[in-house]
DNA sequence: ATCCTACAATGGACAATGTCTAAGTCAAGC
DNA sequence: GCTTGACTTAGACATTGTCCATTGTAGGAT
């Protein structure tokens, strides 16, 4: 069953059928998808869920630290339930693929403080951007 | 006057007034701003400007290389004119503020090719979050 | 200096994504 | 099985960005 789903009836979530479908949704094989998409597929296990709801429920696992918000491009934030693994992404600049990845070395040891202007620094996203096999071929 | 402005000129561009200003508001110290920031500071100078044409003019300029586009937040887009200096950006999780910083260390190297799935990786944007001094004092 | 024409600007409709609210519904504890 | 407050809903609304038909104009040609 799903990992995520017990971890968040853990902390006390009032568990709705919504938010099952939504965790379902989530914890299957298609990662990274955009709020939208995931609202389409847990309308199909549950016809009547509504986008706010999605959207809500998204928020608040985001909030809790169970799903990673991935802003790649100008459309939709997609969200990726691979919280607990830290890693960064690879993204196809034509068609918009994104695979987990998992690069050497240490980005925020790489910030001096001198370059950090006073600030409180907590997290690094690293994003690489290129083409992939198949839209470099059809290139 | 604006170095943008003169590299857009030898680019063969046709100079009309409404991209002289917005050319000129990016070159002014006011740096990462958003396209509706963008236009609200080129109405000051040219009071009939379109929204449009802010866009257009911003797309414009990113196609050719010399401003670059940050997708930091679930907010809008912003551009960069320090396009000609590779750096990456700090940003504040609470009001936005951003920051360049040149990082030590080569995150493209960093990425083993058994990680790049058969991509051609072309770049790496590294941004880091963290709160602003203020932001940081006021919480 | 004036004219032409292709390129640019305009403004308003439209699209995509996300947020909010008021009212109804339901999970979970008693 | 009640009660209660958290959850869901539907749809209006907000923000950001794009498109298109029309009008305007920069810059070369005459």
């Amino acid at each position: 069953m799903s990992d995520l789903l017990e971890r968040l009836r853990g902390r006390g979530w009032r568990m709705t059928a919504q938010r099952r479908v939504v965790a379902e949704v989530l914890d299957g094989d298609h990662v990274h998808l955009t709020a939208d998409e995931v609202h389409a597929r847990a309308v199909d296990k549950l016809p009547e869920i509504s986008r706010a709801t999605v959207y809500n429920t998204l928020g608040e696992m985001v909030s809790l630290g169970e799903v990673l918000e991935v802003s790649t491009d100008r459309r939709a934030k997609r969200y990726d339930p691979n919280a607990h693994r830290p890693h960064h992404h690879l993204i196809c600049g034509r068609c918009g693929a994104i695979r987990d990845v998992h690069p050497a070395g240490n980005p925020l040891a790489d910030l001096p403080a001198e370059e950090r202007y006073g600030f409180t620094v907590s997290g690094v996203e690293v994003t690489y951007r290129g083409l992939c096999p198949s839209c470099a071929a059809a290139a």
